[in-house]
DNA sequence: GAAGTTCTGTACGCGAACGCACATAGTGAA
DNA sequence: TTCACTATGTGCGTTCGCGTACAGAACTTC
């Protein structure tokens, strides 16, 4: 097991080779993560590129009415600004913290820097890209066909893996937030799980009890993006 | 102006500089897109990266219990098939010409080859695939918050851009599966939007009469990947 | 421990879209 | 011309989530 923080915690940055992993390690900046930190406002220039360990990131849309949808999710698994090395600099979103941690960040200049060496860790980086592509993807799916129930549950599954422990903290109006619906919508299906016994929460706090009956509750959406988040995962170099 | 056909029509191909235009175009192979021809099935390899010049393309998910929704249309500004290069292969997705007319295709070894000579043939790619990820962004958005009646008008601007003229063939059925929703309800929202002069249709014919009313009459979401779209293509070089 | 704030629970009417059923109208083939 | 088929129009009851309003409960601060 690696110390409370090492790069090696995110897989992206575990997956690097010996060679990138040496060049690149020594100009990562280790930063907090408190919840509800903006990472990159619609349209702005991304300046770094994070890579989280413990935290959890969203892609927000913010509409011009205020209303908002969660995009995508990213944790230890995969990086934020991603169109820095797409090539495009900016994005029309938002990306926020949604559980606070930590992460390793990158400017902007040293990733590309590193992108352009043509090295592995373009092929990661792009992997990584297309699993968030099928998270975004099956998102527009599950926003047009499922209920609020089974999303709920997509989301907490998704939120579950990529965090330690069963336990979340977050208020049902943040999660009515990420999902685009009403804080009492939430309640009525978080109070739904919990009469089943799969979840308990009290303010803020949400703790998995039954995690199958979870997945069994949600959707396949959940199903798929992971399935495809696995696939695209490369192996660990250093397990 | 191009022949009836040219690899040029495709916004991808047009960009190429000299070098790398002389040593793809004899590869491209010229195909036809007969209305439902399937590119490709969700999870299965793909073989052939395709550029439309003419046709359009919709991904769509489909679910286990055969409903399906429409990820996001591809026409002559970009290429069906950006997994190829991302690298994972397969994608859990269905891509099917939803409009007639032609594409230029490449096996996906020659893609490839190209692609990892890391000339400008891939950050055009990646650029493209950037813009495409903030159109299924916007796509869940959209499934989220908006009237099915401004979808519609947001879905019939989306293929108007990649249609020369102002007449689309497409049933209210086969538009209907690419919102995901139901027959009825397109019957009913393109009633609204004839009765209101925008557009006339009859029997799987449709006519744009009133772009600006279209416009005016859906919600941001075009806006939003019309500019992200138009932000992230590269100028012509042949013009 | 009192007051204020935040989080959660509940209720009611409303509107959008759904599923279903069936009617009408163009279109093409025999 | 007639028939079959496809595309479109319409109606009805239902469900889901929304907007609004408000009440209770838990935590924080002073």
């Amino acid at each position: 097991m690696y110390p409370a923080q090492d790069p090696r915690l995110n897989h992206i940055l575990d997956a690097l080779p010996t060679l990138e992993h040496e060049r690149l390690f020594p100009h990562l900046k280790l930063v907090p993560m408190p919840l509800g930190m903006v990472l990159y406002e619609s349209g702005a220039t991304l300046r770094h590129i994070y890579f989280p360990t413990d935290s959890i990131v969203s892609l927000l849309y913010v509409m011009q009415d205020g209303a908002s949808a969660e995009i995508a999710v990213v944790g230890n698994e995969g990086a934020v600004g991603v169109s820095l090395f797409m090539g495009g600099e900016t994005t029309p979103s938002r990306a926020i913290v949604q559980s606070a941690g930590s992460a390793y960040r990158l400017t902007g200049a040293r990733l590309k820097q590193e992108f352009n060496r043509h090295g592995e860790m373009l092929h990661i980086l792009l992997r990584y890209t297309q699993s968030l592509i099928t998270q975004m993807a099956q998102t527009a799916v599950c926003n047009r066909h499922h209920s609020l129930d089974q999303q709920l549950c997509r989301w907490l599954l998704l939120s579950l893996d990529r965090l330690r422990g069963s336990e979340l903290k977050m208020t049902q109006e943040l999660i009515a937030n990420m999902l685009g619906v009403r804080r009492e919508g939430v309640t009525e299906a978080a109070g739904k799980l919990q009469k089943l016994g799969a979840i308990r929460y009290s303010r803020g706090k949400i703790t998995v009890l039954d995690r199958p009956k979870l997945e069994k509750l949600s959707c396949e959406c959940y199903a798929v993006v992971k399935k495809e988040s696995d696939r695209l995962a490369l192996p660990n170099r250093s397990s």
